[in-house]
DNA sequence: ATAAAATACTATGACAGACAAAGTAATTAT
DNA sequence: ATAATTACTTTGTCTGTCATAGTATTTTAT
């Protein structure tokens, strides 16, 4: 692995990445961005067209919500907020993710012995 | 997780599955199908036709060798090789899939607790 | 013996998530 | 004053998986 990912193995975690960041607080779009480069140390070389069209799923299925923030002083920032159904699916994703990584595991694992 | 792994989460993890199967033994297509369907006790519902992709891709990538198996008593079978190249790029996507693993991890479960 | 089911391979077109590339506009740093 | 960064958005492309379908042989059930 050179310094990135591919995108097919990171194929369907997006929403559940921005959905356990806003657990936490609200966030705006760019900001999740940024978050997501810091904490990966830039690995996960996620795109920002990639994360809008996460944001924009996110709100269909309505487990996010947007709303602009003060524009008083400074750019314009969307900030999104979880949803109660968001906060469920979350928790579904991530069971989904472990019980997928166990079946993965013993696919790809049991060769190497 | 109702029964059933989403495609999303599996996508780009055919080809190594297929290739660590191939490690041990050659096999042929159905052989491998039904192979993953035993293992995985049916929750990872892969298709035939994707699999089948998967024998195209790694067969243009020379990662692995096609032929023909004894036709003279019974219906005909496609059997596959691994090949060296096949080797090494199992391995190298084994690593990939650890240190995705890691990263996803590191996004995904820190906001559990 | 015949029908049904399983084995075994192949082909085509659609879908969806991620990416590349580009653009707009405001703010901050040099 | 200029460049870099912040911040959001759009359009079109790529690719792995799936749905669906088909052909042909062999095995199992009736």
């Amino acid at each position: 692995m050179e310094g990135r990912i591919s995108a097919d193995l990171l194929r369907g975690h997006t929403d559940t990445i921005v959905l356990g960041i806003l657990m936490k607080n609200d966030a705006y779009g760019y900001q999740i961005y940024k978050s997501i480069m810091d904490r990966t140390d830039g690995l996960y070389q996620l795109k920002e067209a990639t994360l809008y069209s996460s944001y924009k799923r996110l709100e269909k299925e309505a487990c996010i919500v947007a709303y602009w923030g003060d524009e008083s002083q400074g750019g314009r920032r969307k900030y999104y907020r979880i949803t109660d159904k968001g906060r469920i699916q979350y928790k579904q994703n991530i069971a989904d993710w472990e019980f997928t990584q166990r079946i993965l595991n013993r696919l790809l694992k049991e060769e190497i012995d």
